[in-house]
DNA sequence: CCCGATAACTCAACTAACTTGAATATTAAA
DNA sequence: TTTAATATTCAAGTTAGTTGAGTTATCGGG
């Protein structure tokens, strides 16, 4: 399951370094190479010599020098959004979504799909087609793609909340990664949406954040847990199953998914039909009054959730993103009571303790490249988490 | 804050590595070069290397050769209890704990001291002289100390639970990580009560697991969560304030410490005056009808917590410990009713969804101390969450 | 009972990656 | 104009891990 080995050699180092470098000129946007060496508490030979080799990969471009005070302007380097690509596969019961992001985690290709065979091996042969397109599409060659990241709907391995509608059938006994890995010829990383989708605000609202939770609108409402830049999944990679939390509404007590999701909207607003994502913003902008309604209670019941969250896991922030107009997102966030009582409630806070952000059908798509782009700007944790050989 | 330096030179290779194989033989109990070696990827000269120095050091002692099939028997090593002792500390608004606990885990000296001033530069007297008697007591020398854990009580920092009767006067503002380590010379780890008894269990029931939750009874109720062999502290160190979680319990909506905690034990049983330890252990082997009514509430909402730290953390097992008889927290674990609507209730389950800790008044004081031996045998995880330089 | 397969371990030479210290270049402040 | 500060590179030096050959001890088959 983990791979990872925590003995720690030349080479292991090396790699590390050069994630370290990148990450780091990452989240700062542009850094000169005496500022990166200072940060990781390496010397500037050191570093100087993995940027130039980074710039020879294409991973780094120069971006001119920058004068700052006294002494020799230092030379700029960025992240060249050019250098690589990662590509996002989110598998779905009804169909198949696949995106290609850049190093910036900007999207540049994105594909939807309808399969009537879900099977595991048409899926992967679809995906290495649609792989192949898109790399064409963009103009990138093949060296240049970094891995694939597979959201599949949660959760995984036989639990107490499998057999729902969402699960893919014949994948269950499949070794999703493996398989992958195996036709891409890259890393591959899986997960479920609502941790993909996490990851992807790595690249936009949640960029220098280290620790924040993620409230996902898909089939159901996930949660996606960051702390310390990296997923907090869970034993079994199922955590964040958060749509069975108890909170009260209408005064009685529900799972939060059915107060908090875009079923419980499509049930308040069954007078209306099937309601896509359009369709919903342009109800939430006209104001219609059963939407409100929803809103009222669905404000109400996201507070608790978020309080729960907060008590539990103490982030920085609380993002709402998925498969929701940005409009409902907004109201959401704004308009959500949020708990005095919580260790979130402080008076010196940065952050707010609860704001908006990617939206849209393919958030999740975005968030399994993520995840890949994540792995090439963060060394791996070396925790020790291997057993020992029984 | 994190003082990590995430680049990799080879003085940090090595150190990563010693721990590494510490950590290892420690959760393995004894092993061999080579298999030290197998398991975390380096050549086995590597290992022997380290090893050779480790056991001179003495913190690791040869415990003979264990013949395995074919082939020359490796010699084996395991952790010397003798090699290191850390120093926990507990800090509470009536009484100042301490504890020696020895690199198996095993608690070697404790003390407890009344303080009727609980100024910061009061106790840092106090502690050194603690350790001093303690260091000795025990036959260590000042030098086999590796450091010291710190337990106060949370949150840190001004939140919306502060201002209780909990928080310590006077300190809110000190820097108590580098205030300690400045007197004692030494690592200084800083966490709550729930956190530091959840480290501690690593040397006891959740030796060898990775993933796990610990509710903690102290003053009120904690959590203390491990995922991949790591705290997870949150962004200020507040997470795990499970205290707050709304539970149903009497048919109405209260926090869990209101319903499952000494304090609600005391006002149930506000007849027998006040009750320590010892004294519920009585009742609860007498089978007391009032504890017996307690404890059938108190187990109904702890399943409900339960449940819900299953389905948003996905742990390998809940452990409940802390400063309640081990009759009671053994009632709980066998009585408490498992929500069926949960991530962890897995048919094929190895581990226990519930089970019981280390129990007694001094849990966190050796929690406070395994924060140390934790870090003696974990290679800090290394991604990235410094800041860059602004 | 002996011999060969197997595995652990060590020695010595080798290599990769980072560090150090001196030299150079460029800028701002004195 | 001089001086201090800073970034960068070059070249030599250090550390830690790797490699491959050789040694030793055990098991198991003939």
């Amino acid at each position: 399951m983990f791979d990872v080995r925590p003995g720690t050699n030349p080479d292991r180092s090396r790699v590390r370094n050069r994630k370290a470098v990148l990450g780091l000129i990452n989240s700062a946007g542009q850094m000169g190479r005496a500022a990166v060496a200072r940060s990781l508490g390496l010397s500037t030979q050191a570093v100087s010599n993995i940027i130039a080799e980074l710039e020879v990969e294409g991973l780094l471009i120069e971006r001119g020098a920058q004068s700052a005070g006294r002494g020799l302007p230092a030379v700029q380097y960025g992240v060249n959004p050019e250098g690589g690509v990662a590509l996002g596969v989110e598998i779905r019961p009804d169909v198949l979504l696949t995106s290609l992001v850049d190093l910036s985690g900007k999207p540049r290709a994105t594909r939807r799909q309808v399969l009537d065979d879900l099977s595991p091996s048409r899926v992967t042969v679809a995906v290495l087609k649609l792989r192949d397109w898109m790399l064409k599409e963009c103009g990138f060659t093949n060296e240049r793609l970094l891995g694939a990241g597979i959201v599949m709907p949660g959760p995984f391995g036989t639990t107490g909340l499998s057999g729902q509608a969402s699960d893919l059938p014949g994948w269950q006994t499949v070794d999703v990664a493996g398989l992958f890995s195996q036709e891409i010829g890259r890393p591959v990383i899986v997960s479920n949406d609502a941790n993909a989708a996490a990851m992807a605000e790595r690249f936009s609202v949640a960029q220098g954040l280290t620790d924040y939770a993620f409230l996902y609108f898909g089939a159901g409402l996930g949660l996606g847990l960051v702390h310390r830049c990296q997923l907090v999944d869970g034993a079994f990679g199922n955590a964040g199953e958060i749509g069975h939390l108890p909170v009260m509404a209408d005064a009685e007590r529900k799972p939060l998914e059915q107060v908090v999701s875009r079923v419980s909207i499509q049930s308040a607003l069954a007078a209306n039909g099937p309601l896509d994502i359009e369709a919903l913003d342009r109800l939430c902008k006209a104001k219609d009054p059963a939407l409100m309604r929803w809103l009222e209670t669905a404000c109400d019941a996201l507070g608790q959730a978020v309080g729960v969250i907060e008590n539990l896991f103490d982030p920085q922030t609380v993002i709402l993103g998925g498969a929701m107009p940005a409009s409902i997102l907004d109201h959401l966030a704004n308009n959500t009571p949020l708990p005095e009582l919580s260790v979130s409630n402080r008076p010196d806070a940065i952050h707010p303790r609860l704001q908006c952000g990617t939206s849209g059908r393919m958030t999740a798509t975005f968030g399994a490249a993520a995840l890949i782009l994540n792995r090439a700007f963060t060394p791996q944790s070396t925790a020790m988490w291997e057993r020992p050989p029984a």
